[in-house]
DNA sequence: GCCCACTATGCAACCAGTTGCATAGACGAG
DNA sequence: CTCGTCTATGCAACTGGTTGCATAGTGGGC
């Protein structure tokens, strides 16, 4: 249950309306939590019934932007939350399963795959240096920036790992 | 949709009951997918209707051991699947959600978190550490098991870079 | 002025995963 | 022998996420 409280923390940055988040998610906190449009706008819809965000009176409806901002009880509810979780997200991945499939049938085209995989990790490699070069030139002493560059940093680093492993994939598919 | 498919790779290895495959889903595949007892019970009575595996006729029923095999037609569908997936996984940790609240609304204690986070990743580390040293001293020329090596290493360089993570974030929690 | 593409909001149905619990046999302690 | 505990199987309800589609406003091209 990520999702309210992301949407919490964007909305006490600023008010914003449901395609505002969902591009805001793409461009932060993304990187480790995304969500379709469809998810926003229910869950937006919730934490209005709930009570902690309202929507602002801009004569909303279907195709007019409807902008929704945090009110006390929401900030107490994440509050209360942070410091709250336990388990570990429990991991998964497709491409795991996958090859772990190819060792057990023997080859079976699995190559491109990998090689597609890990041009996208590459992509978002390149894309992430370029937001850390542009955002965070050198470690910010504000506390908020330097939380906000490391969840970025763990992001390049993310994506780093998963690129240098296919390589390796690709290296172990294609020799025997 | 890999949880069919991981079973019917374990199948192929041989033929196990549904608690079987729990335990080895723990010690194997674990490392990136996992899946509760009820999901995979489920599961196989899924691919058993849809004619993938077929139970041994082993006077089944409750608390009796109920082993599966995989038929030909599950073979194929594992073949057809391996090299046809196409999207990475969406990522998702709810930590990072915490580190990015805890930037905006200040200190509200998740330091204990990111430790007791670390030290799971720690122990994960340590125990895949030992899996590694005891089945794969060196690196197998053999095909199959140098790719069942290599998911176990992914795993290791996963948890490594995740307690290295949090360590960092201790830091930057605790600084200033 | 009208059409078309784009943005923004939203509904409904479906699917995968989780949680809580129930039931049946195996097996050992007393 | 019977009681408690452990293993194995299973059901039902719920929740979060995905997919497919519908509808309303905005603005530019012609």
């Amino acid at each position: 249950m990520s999702l309210p409280h992301a949407l919490l923390t964007a909305l006490i940055e600023r008010p914003s309306s449901g395609s505002d988040l969902a591009a805001r998610f793409d461009r932060s906190i993304g990187y480790f939590w995304n969500a379709s449009h469809q998810q926003i706008y229910r869950e937006l819809a919730r934490l209005e019934a709930t009570g902690l965000i309202e929507s602002l009176p801009e004569e909303s409806g279907r195709g007019r932007k409807r902008a929704y901002q945090i009110l006390p009880p929401g900030r107490a509810e994440l509050e209360r939350w942070v410091s709250q979780g336990e388990a570990a997200s429990p991991l998964r991945d497709e491409l795991m399963v996958r090859l772990w499939a190819e060792a057990a049938i023997g080859p079976v085209g699995l190559i491109d795959l990998v090689r597609r995989r890990r041009d996208q990790h590459r992509e978002k490699l390149a894309l992430y240096e370029r937001f850390m070069a542009r955002d965070y030139p050198e470690v910010p002493a504000d506390r908020a920036l330097a939380l906000r560059r490391l969840v970025l940093k763990a992001g390049i680093a993310h994506e780093r790992l998963w690129a240098e492993f296919l390589d390796e994939a690709e290296t172990v598919l294609t020799q025997p």
